[in-house]
DNA sequence: TTTACTAGAGTTAGCGCTAACTCGACCCCA
DNA sequence: TGGGGTCGAGTTAGCGCTAACTCTAGTAAA
């Protein structure tokens, strides 16, 4: 076990000063009737011990942890750490902490991290892009009274949403619009792996028929939302698709991969092969040729999420939904 | 105040179950000496009830929280999201969950969370790159019995320490040497901010000058290591002093915002310009040309830091030091 | 038969804090 | 002169858990 240095406590600071606990718990919550003397005093008393509150008894009696718990399936993806930060930046304004599970990319993980993050451990959760179906997700955050989902909709009683402002999957087919437009007529689709949901599939291949555009399933793949997955799946499905005169990723890390394989494969960018992107991290405008992507505003996501789960978690169980807008910011790759 | 599900206490499962409550928190433990019937029986109700444990109160008793505070200047910056990842996937496999803090490159802030992080909200904390000075960073760790530092030195007794194996301000020596030997003769350097204590420009200075490398002190300039800061001293550094045919950046998101602005200026890399930065991140090897730099396995420096702070979290107060290997990784902006 | 141990529990006493109630002194107004 | 309000505290009773000690019946050794 380790040494912990020996700090004072509530009866330390109230027997020095002579005064009750509960006088020296009003002083430092600044509620109830105190003389300003009083006060003055217990304050000096305090600074001198250098009483600091334990958060285990006042959350044993209060409820409270002033912790939450923010879930992403990759820490590693700036998308998210972007999110992340404005998450913190709000918490840490309103005196909360944020406390981080990454699941990795794996659902187990992530099944196991909702399941053990208990309502004794943070007052509430942000869950960003879970990779669970809905019939996995929603029997996990039930329990767990303040809640809100970063783009995924959800039964309106069990938490807020933060979405883009297209219907989901739908930026898949602005992006082949436009590239069907700009002359492309052979565009493949690198799918992020949850939304192997044919569910999604079918959509997007029904609208792009009701747009006239070529369809072709064999075009179309689905890979984890990693840059070498990116890499790898690219690699493959170019090689197998020549023909391919376009692709759109699910994220700006997978069409950077794909980026990167095709270079490898002497394709031009973009002469012989269009790309887009999918949310704007700093790395898809610094590279040769900048990626065309869709624009979000990822610190805002996470402000946003932070706000709509303080309500919750301060008792205001109305459900809020809040969209944010992702414009296609066309770039040299297309 | 928020509606939080009614749970299940130990009470409640030892009534349920017929048992004392310290045969329920034996059997949760897997300590003491327990029946297999009696065991089993526990099991069962605990599973009904859907019994969890109370965190606070346990930690109230207990004196541990199972929380890792991770300290980090900038959680966009790629470099610390790679060594967090590592942190927190070796903590989740101990148990343990990691509470983020980021300072977002303020030092009062820094100074605040160092001083807000109380012992009865975390085991133990990894301080990454701080940007405080020893004089500052001192004090505020001294009351923490669990510490580990990355990227910095500290007297024995307050922690363990993961650092490069060249000895700090050392590896831009090394760039400067190999930027000569490649045939640069007017080299900057773009240090980041907290080293601009001028011991470290002296030293880099001095060793300069013992390899016969021209030093002219107007060419040395300090930034936040942003990318947006890179990119805007770059631009100063690089109209002021047009002579300069090679920058060392102290990190890679600095070189690659220098990288943009000398774009901009229409200097070709590397024919006009060579450009050195400072942890290989993934976007350094994309961007075009890509980025000689100095490689670093960050996830492998989190999990030796997260190590590190385990022994020191379970009473190993011995001081343990790690160096990760960084070598220098030529690509084609040299 | 007594002693002595062991397996398998139970009992007691807090950890440090706060919600909710209580209490005395003082003042104002009828 | 007594009723009621306000100020500035204090008292009581836990929150849910675990460390450390106690207790009892059964068994083995002397």
């Amino acid at each position: 076990m380790t040494r912990k240095p020996q700090r004072a406590t509530l009866a330390d600071v109230a027997r020095e000063a002579g005064v009750s606990m509960m006088t020296v718990s009003r002083v430092i919550h600044g509620t109830g009737r105190i003389s300003d003397e009083t006060r003055q005093h217990v304050r000096e008393i305090i600074e001198k011990l250098e009483y600091r509150p334990n958060r285990a008894a006042r959350t044993l009696v209060t409820k409270r942890t002033y912790m939450i718990g923010f879930v992403a399936p990759d820490i590693t993806n700036p998308y998210f750490t972007e999110i992340l930060q404005g998450v913190e930046e709000f918490f840490w304004r309103e005196g909360y902490n944020v406390m981080l599970a990454n699941s990795n990319e794996n659902p187990e993980r992530e099944k196991a991290i909702l399941d053990q993050l208990e309502s004794t451990m943070v007052d509430g959760i942000i869950v960003c892009s879970s990779r669970l179906s809905d019939d996995e997700l929603i029997p996990l955050i039930e329990k767990h009274s303040a809640i809100v989902v970063v783009n995924r909709n959800l039964p309106h009683h069990l938490g807020s949403v933060v979405t883009t402002l297209h219907p989901r999957g739908y930026r898949a087919v602005l992006a082949a619009k436009y590239l069907y437009e700009t002359g492309r007529r052979r565009i493949g689709y690198v799918n992020l792996v949850r939304s192997i949901s044919s569910v999604n599939l079918d959509m997007f291949m029904q609208e792009l028929q009701a747009l006239h555009i070529p369809v072709n399933p064999s075009w179309y793949a689905t890979c984890k939302p990693t840059w070498q997955a990116g890499y790898e799946t690219g690699k493959v499905l170019l090689a197998e698709h020549p023909e391919l005169d376009a692709v759109i990723a699910g994220n700006d890390l997978v069409a950077l991969g794909v980026m990167r394989a095709a270079v490898e494969q002497g394709l031009r960018i973009p002469q012989d092969l269009a790309l887009i992107g999918g949310d704007d991290i700093l790395m898809a405008s610094q590279v040769t040729p900048p990626l065309t992507t869709f624009r979000s505003d990822k610190y805002h996501i996470g402000t946003m999420a932070a706000e709509l789960l303080l309500r919750r978690v301060e008792g205001d169980l109305t459900y809020y939904e809040h969209h944010y807008d992702d414009v296609l910011i066309i770039r040299e790759s297309t």
